[in-house]
RNA sequence: GGUGGAGUGGCCGAGAGGCGAGGCAGCGGCCUGCAAAGCCGUAUACGUGGGUUCGAAUCCCAUCUCCACCUCCA
């Protein structure tokens, strides 16, 4: 079996085909940076980052391309409302989701292309819509015309006639009351930092023009895949193809959406305040564990959040962990390039070309990693060096391989030096425990263990001799 | 009203006609001075009612409940 992937625009999981040969091009919806991330916002990234990482390590080149739509109505208001210069607003988000992917391991994006920076592009779009009869200027605003557009609807198979009018600008000078703003003229009390010189006269950009502007440029007329959360698919994904596709491009093949994270089976959402900030989470759990907690679960499943979630993927994860560290130690570490070399066991490849199936992907990792886990108590240091390998290289798609440098040393933010401290003086008491032990003087060896765990760190004792860890977060 | 999604064992979650994915929690055991970790074992699970079939969690019909989008949303 091949990539399968499921296109939410037909419905059906299909062979991926890219369009050039060994390359894709991805286009995902970014963060509107008007207010803190949280949780939900990284299920996304994740998501679509082990795209990424599997189709690089299934030998594609991906350019994937997350834009940052930095104005809008929302984030005016709300920097109108803190008393802020809404590009400052806009920037410190902007900073705060970087923060937040990067923390949970998302790579990069190759472009991080922002709305504002795009005006020029922005216009020519425009132009080419007025200009192809799909687009009509109205007291200095720009409106598309959906009448004029036979396809309007057919990505999310909405019929014109059924939908609620769109309600993003004043109905009266639409032709249609489901015509929506490409360009919006300046209001008067708007700040001029916010209006931009058009040929329709100053204003800004439209919600879902700048996406259509800018896949255009970085990932040309037509491109692999578009993806974002699925509740992006109306009206943003649906008015960007159809002013893309209205401008003579031919824009994405393929769309795919993520569910959301739900608390007692609703959306978590800001405007519920059921919204569970990233930087809440990660001031109580490993940001690996957040990441494993969000991949878990198929990305187009709704992902149920509760609190024992982040404990069961802390446990996961420890697992993990603990096994990679306790093997590495029994048969020496793996390098990277060995890990990037490996051979994946058949069935995690097919369940991951299966549209990513990552929960099937994850049982294959468990399972090999309880079989490591035997061979190490077995003695089997073949199998230990084999399992260790395949786990290792199975994690690393999904940007989990706690020997990565990435989590290797994540364990409360310590240098390695502090580390080495820590080291060296855990090893006197774990000595003065052995001699204890040694005098079968329980009292004083359990005094010692319980002493250390008071200060969160964990004593196991084995046939070599004991090692000691840091407790995992609670 | 329109469009789409979901109901699986204590919990989270795969699967989508035929040996009960996997994890977490629990229970029993092995190991351990005791633990921890690890390993082994352990479940009357598929919203409800019908139907098709040798066989249905999976197909068909009906029905109930929940969620989402059509304001901003990942």
């Amino acid at each position: 079996m091949t990539l399968h992937l499921y296109d939410t625009a037909t419905r059906d999981e299909r062979a991926f085909t890219p369009l050039t040969p060994g390359k894709v091009g991805i286009y995902l919806c970014g963060p509107t940076v008007q207010s803190a991330p949280h949780v939900g916002h990284l299920r996304s990234a994740v998501a679509f980052d082990v795209l990424q990482r599997w189709l690089e390590r299934s030998g594609y080149q991906v350019t994937l391309v997350r834009n940052v739509t930095d104005i809008d109505d929302k984030t005016l208001a709300k920097a109108a409302d803190a008393g802020w210069e809404w590009w400052a607003w806009a920037l410190k988000h902007e900073r705060e989701f970087q923060a937040a992917y990067a923390a949970v391991g998302v790579k990069p994006p190759a472009a991080e292309p922002r709305a504002t920076g795009h005006i020029p592009e922005i216009v020519a779009i425009i132009s080419r819509l007025i200009d192809a009869g799909h687009a009509y200027e109205k007291a200095g605003s720009v409106y598309f015309d959906v009448r004029s557009y036979a396809d309007y609807g057919t990505l999310t198979r909405q019929a014109l006639d059924d939908l609620s009018p769109a309600t993003d600008s004043p109905t009266e000078d639409k032709r249609d009351p489901h015509d929506f703003a490409l360009w919006k003229a300046r209001k008067d009390g708007e700040p001029d930092t916010a209006s931009w010189d058009s040929p329709w006269g100053p204003g800004r950009p439209g919600w879902h023009i700048e996406c259509s502007a800018m896949s255009q440029r970085y990932l040309g007329d037509e491109f692999d895949i578009h993806g974002g959360g699925l509740d992006l698919r109306f009206p943003h994904h649906e008015n960007e193809q159809a002013q893309s596709r209205a401008a003579g491009y031919g824009f994405a093949h393929l769309w795919m959406h993520s569910a959301w994270v739900t608390q007692s089976g609703a959306k978590m959402s800001k405007s519920l305040g059921n919204g569970l900030l990233v930087s809440e989470v990660l001031a109580a759990h490993e940001p690996a564990a957040l990441r494993l907690a969000l991949a878990a679960v198929h990305y187009r499943s709704m992902l149920e959040y509760s609190p024992s979630t982040l404990d069961e993927a802390s446990a996961q994860w420890a697992r993990f962990q603990s096994f990679v560290a306790r093997a590495s130690e029994k048969v020496g570490a793996v390098s990277s390039a060995d890990v990037a070399a490996a051979a994946l066991p058949d069935a995690f490849v097919e369940a991951m070309d299966d549209d990513l199936g990552v929960p099937r992907a994850l049982a294959v990792i468990h399972e090999t990693v309880r079989a490591g886990n035997a061979a190490l108590t077995a003695g089997d240091d073949a199998a230990v060096a084999s399992a260790l390998l395949a786990a290792r290289a199975m994690l690393d798609v999904l940007g989990l391989d706690p020997a990565a440098p990435e989590w290797a040393g994540e364990r409360a933010g310590a240098s390695s030096s502090a580390m080495g401290a820590l080291d060296f003086l855990v090893k006197a008491d774990i000595e003065a425990r052995a001699a204890a032990r040694a005098a079968k003087d329980w009292g004083t060896a359990d005094a010692i263990r319980d002493r250390l765990a008071g200060a969160g760190i964990v004593i196991a004792d084995a046939a070599d001799g004991a090692r000691w860890s840091l407790a995992a977060d609670s």
